[in-house]
DNA sequence: TACTTCGTGCAACAAATGTTTCATGGTCGA
DNA sequence: TCGACCATGAAACATTTGTTGCACGAAGTA
């Protein structure tokens, strides 16, 4: 047999992990989800807790390349040693190239966008989120890569508010959609720079209507910022990477959904009982289990 | 003797420490300097590596009020359970209502996605990369909300790899592609607590026709990460308010893209202009001005 | 059906663990 | 100086640990 390069103890576990009988799948998963017990207490108290024999530790180890059960716990210590955790305080952000670069581009990114959300302020979300709590329907516009935000607000508010909340362009072109904007409706447009033409078009629709628009955008001057009621800001060219980032739009979409539920009270309670009910019922989710 | 009020058994015995005997300190600090080690390895090891008898961590421990070294290190592993994780410690959570109880409910959520974002792992994503990079084909997965982070990735790869990068279900019925699947061939599924069966499906398939399984999950005991080559985790249920956080799940994918890109190199570069150009002659962008 | 293979639980095994005892050597006070 | 006391290391102890051999039963094959 090969060793398959090695890498994590962990991922070696979950590599062989489907190939391996039942019983030891079964104590595979419980090491996995408790790696934690699995490097301090003993392999019979395991064995008592997963509800299974301790041979079967033993012989998953050996069945994962490891000689024995001890080895693997050292295998699983070493990899838990807090030691090699790197904190993010003196890092070196010198190297721009070598085998590393590739880290520190993603550390760099994950930094970035993490600094560049707590600068998101919260009072104009806030105040959106009464907006679309008052509104009769909500449409959702975003392209291009906003789309997935967009799809995700969708997502979120219809969990609640079924039947008010649509995403335009869903069921037909565009243009059915624009026209149908009416006075008392929400509309949310996301973009960015570059903007795209569509998203201009849905909220000059918007404004022309007398809907609440409510802009999601990277900068105040954004051409579908014009005459928006609420103008929500997020930084898309924070992070580094051949293109910007949509975490700040994604956080403001979450709180936006999340403050509009709270305002929702009860009412909003019950829908998403009722939603996540159904939801259940299909057996869409995987049951828990210990 | 009086119990000193429990703390912590580190500052337990950082306290009782001075009024010990010589080799009782000495072994005292040794355990403090190497707490890790303390709850891992068994005594007798300690002991040779610290260079003192075995029977001194016994002595050790009944000195600070414990009936044993056994009781002793249970109570450091259980200090050091990461379970605890809730890095936001003292902060005062108690104002729920009130004028700008929402308002602190955004800045709260936005500032636990911040604080979750720089934890994740940038190795795993930069594998993954290259993994995706030697992929004949790219295939995405995620539902109900993990969809909108599965088609934002399958946009961002498509700027360069059009022919590539497929979404799961796009075209048809989602059986029909995961029949597709083949070796050489990579698969990303997304997907957090609660699990869909779908997506546990699309990993499981693509286990077995020996694609490269990519995941994104909250979890490395998630049902979709088992037998996956590479598993990418985030935070989901780090923010407070009514559902589970994108914003990591979304960073990841965006990095993963990014990465991918960079390896892709001039071809990947070249690829992404062409696009742009088409996208700009389509006259899909609004022109920039001042 | 008969044979083989494989997964699994049980129980016995040797090794290792934490603990205790004992002998030694040192320190302090009378 | 003597004796009581305590710290300390080595060895013996009972217990617990991880392991392995064995038997039973299910699944697959000829």
């Amino acid at each position: 047999m090969v060793e398959p390069a090695k890498s994590s103890p962990l991922s070696e576990l979950r590599i062989a992990l489907p190939s391996l009988p039942m019983r030891l799948q079964e104590v595979g998963r419980f090491v996995a989800a408790n790696d934690y017990d699995a490097t301090t207490r003993s392999m019979r108290d395991l064995a008592a807790v997963a509800g299974a024999d301790p041979a079967a530790f033993t012989r998953l180890a050996k069945a994962i390349g490891y000689s024995g059960w001890d080895e693997l716990r050292a295998a699983l210590t070493e990899a838990r040693r807090p030691s090699q955790i790197a904190p993010f305080s003196g890092r070196a952000k010198s190297r721009r190239h070598g085998p590393n670069a590739d880290v520190a581009l993603v550390t760099d990114k994950l930094e970035a966008e993490a600094a560049g959300l707590p600068r998101i302020p919260a009072q104009p979300i806030v105040e959106a989120a009464r907006a679309l709590h008052d509104a009769k329907r909500i449409w959702i516009t975003g392209y291009r890569s906003c789309r997935s935000v967009a799809e995700l607000l969708n997502y979120e508010l219809r969990l609640f508010r079924p039947e008010q909340v649509q995403l335009v362009g869903a069921s037909g072109p565009d243009d059915l959609d624009l026209g149908a904007f009416q006075p008392g409706e929400a509309v949310i447009v996301i973009g960015f720079l570059p903007y795209t033409h569509a998203s201009v078009r849905a909220a000059q629709a918007a404004y022309r209507a007398g809907a609440a628009l409510i802009a999601i955008a990277d900068s105040p001057s954004a051409p579908m910022a014009e005459g928006a009621d609420h103008v929500l800001l997020f930084e898309a060219a924070s992070s580094p990477g051949f293109f910007p980032s949509l975490t700040g739009a994604l956080a403001i979409a979450q709180s936006l959904a999340a403050v509009t539920f709270s305002l929702g009270g009860t009412a909003a309670k019950k829908r998403l009982e009722n939603t996540e009910a159904r939801l259940a019922a299909a057996s869409t989710y995987v049951s828990e289990k210990g």
